[in-house]
DNA sequence: ATCCAATAGTTGCTATAACAACCAAACTCA
DNA sequence: TGAGTTTGGTTGTTATAGCAACTATTGGAT
């Protein structure tokens, strides 16, 4: 076959992906905020009280990732964590006050973000990427068994 | 706006980009290579003798992470790493016997791989990913000035 | 009721990833 | 030619990312 570097897609979404991550991480600096960290307040904005393994499993982390990050955003006084009634191995993540008020602050960032992102996309091409991704997902997915 | 987590299409593309790293480790790790160790491995056997400011160009990546990466890969005995007659500053790096032999080896998984992420999907659907992948580069290239 | 398996979380390790600060060599240009 | 800038590389720090091994708790099965 002979493929060259340039013609694995795998290559190109690490890359395309790496890009984007560069660029929000930038976008979220002056909110003391991390690009991973901010997916776990995203999940949080939209629902408080998700436990870790929920988070896990929502973005496809080991939970080891998760321990850490909800530990880091905990230092960094945005949420709080509190082990769930009736499961003492449990931990359920709070947003504290300050945590919601960043939520009005870093939102409208994020959806700027996509915004700047799907420049000149059509919403059937958002939709085609989007099958395509599903597809290769499936099919990884599947040669693991 | 109002974007709910599911929307936002670089959190798809950072999921797949994981996925996909997360098998491609798994399939290279019987020949004690890493994902990313393997991307710089792919440009030597496609061109031997890059140097090390070259790889970083290619690889979208920061100089740090690349002198890291070829000090290990130097270290497990892939490469070699020797000064650019004219340039004391700069650093080729060198393909090993052993280095070469790995080639022979990997290559055929690699395009094994590209192979099962694409299966199902047409050279023109490929393509168009492609497409709508560099339209958000330039995207965000564009925004960050 | 008790043993066993499954689950939730943590710690330790290795491998990316990028920024800042730094050194040395090379280049520029007045 | 000599000062200032640029370039190539390294080290230190922070933040992902996942595996292995561990503790503690819970659930299940007999």
């Amino acid at each position: 076959m002979k493929l060259s570097f340039t013609d694995y897609i795998s290559i190109k979404i690490h890359k395309t992906d790496l890009n984007l991550t560069s660029y929000v991480k930038e976008q979220l600096k002056e909110f003391n905020l991390a690009p991973e960290q901010n997916l776990i307040m995203m999940l949080l904005w939209e629902k408080d009280g998700l436990e870790q393994h929920q988070l896990a499993i929502h973005l496809n982390k080991d939970k080891t990732n998760i321990a850490r990050m909800a530990s880091n955003l905990e230092k960094k006084g945005f949420i709080k964590r509190a082990p769930v009634e009736g499961d003492r191995r449990s931990l359920r993540l709070f947003l504290t006050e300050e945590g919601k008020e960043l939520g009005n602050k870093v939102i409208p960032v994020a959806e700027a973000f996509n915004e700047t992102v799907c420049k000149g996309i059509s919403k059937e091409e958002l939709l085609e990427l989007e099958r395509l991704l599903t597809k290769m997902n499936s099919n990884v997915l599947c040669a693991r068994q």
